[in-house]
DNA sequence: CTCTTCGGGACGTGAAACTG
DNA sequence: CAGTTTCACGTCCCGAAGAG
């Protein structure tokens, strides 16, 4: 069994690279980190420092670095269960760091955001807006606690806790000629004038697929990461736009329809709420979760 | 049930030996 | 020579056992 000790004194030498120091920094004698690192190495069987006696400084082995590595996940865990207790009684502090998709930005994370707030003033807001693929890396870099995103891919260390599928619509004027239409088979939309998204987007993807599979080739009029472009380039007329429906209670401007399109290749693109496998999180963020999935749970209709 | 004693484990110290 | 390791020994803490 690892003791307290030993982690300790190990961590000690691994930040200051000399046992000298660490016993200096811990006011304990040289000898009794060296006896307690040795105890270690047997107990796991590996040696964590490079040894050269007489030389400066100890340099870490792979097996060393995993343990400093874990030894900081522990810290971590430890910080957030400090974190967790002084937060139960009132949920007074406490930040919740989201990622979401550019679309939710504009209509339910203001709203959402709002009300959260009202019940949870103590809690604040880091959002970052991003792409899909994006969000999953800075889930698994722990740089944010929960992602909501449109095509987040799958990754082995995050973990889907909610999804939806939402259909494509086409976005266009309520002049345009499939306007008053209920649905737009996609194979009519191959002399249309568009807006795609570009390369840093994962969905292009699928637009890709999808005409491919239709056999149509749209005129690309706009190219661009920013999906509220795309919406802006149909508001303005210059192009139609796929996009999905904004998520929430949104009410769509006037002059512009959502058409629903349908057909061979349309594919149905999912909507995630993400987090990092294996994390604990902080009571904040577990209750903004809960009350993000209840709202996911009660539009799904919605976006159907 | 409470208090005391005892033994063992964990961990510390300091000196000496070792090494590049 | 500076830094690490080894060794002998001291201290503290905790649990078990026995006495009152």
């Amino acid at each position: 069994m690892i003791n307290n000790v030993g982690l300790k004194y190990f961590i000690g030498v691994a930040r200051s690279g000399s046992i000298r120091r660490a016993a200096e920094q811990l006011h304990v004698a040289a000898s009794a980190i060296s006896r307690q690192i040795q105890m270690l190495e047997e107990e796991l069987n590996a040696e964590l420092f490079e040894r050269h006696r007489g030389q400066k400084s100890l340099r870490l082995t792979a097996a060393g670095e995993l343990l400093l590595n874990y030894t900081r996940l522990i810290e971590n865990e430890l910080d957030q269960v400090r974190a967790d207790i002084r937060a139960i009684d009132t949920l007074q502090k406490g930040t919740v760091r989201l990622g979401a998709s550019e679309s939710f930005s504009r209509e339910f994370l203001p709203s959402f955001l709002h009300r959260f707030h009202s019940q949870y003033p103590g809690i604040t807001f880091n959002v970052i807006v991003g792409g899909g693929g994006k969000l999953v890396e800075l889930l698994a870099k722990d740089e944010i606690d929960v992602a909501l995103a449109y095509r987040a891919p799958d990754a082995f260390d995050v973990q889907v806790i909610a999804e939806t599928h939402v259909t494509p619509c086409l976005l266009v004027s309520t002049t345009h000629p499939f306007a008053n239409r209920r649905s737009v088979d996609i194979e009519e939309c191959g002399e249309i004038e568009i807006a795609l998204p570009d390369e840093s987007l994962t969905i292009r993807e699928s637009y890709v697929r999808m005409f491919s599979k239709a056999r149509i080739r749209p005129r690309t009029i706009l190219v661009t990461n920013s999906f509220e472009l795309m919406r802006a380039a149909a508001v303005s007329g210059l192009c139609n736009a796929i996009v999905n429906k904004y998520f929430g209670n949104y009410k769509v401007p006037r002059g512009l329809r959502y058409v629903p399109l349908h057909g061979e290749g349309v594919e149905r693109w999912p909507l995630r709420l993400c987090v990092h496998t294996g994390r604990s999180l902080p009571v904040s963020v577990k209750l903004f979760i809960e009350q993000l999935q209840a709202e996911m749970d009660a539009v799904d209709e919605s976006l159907q």
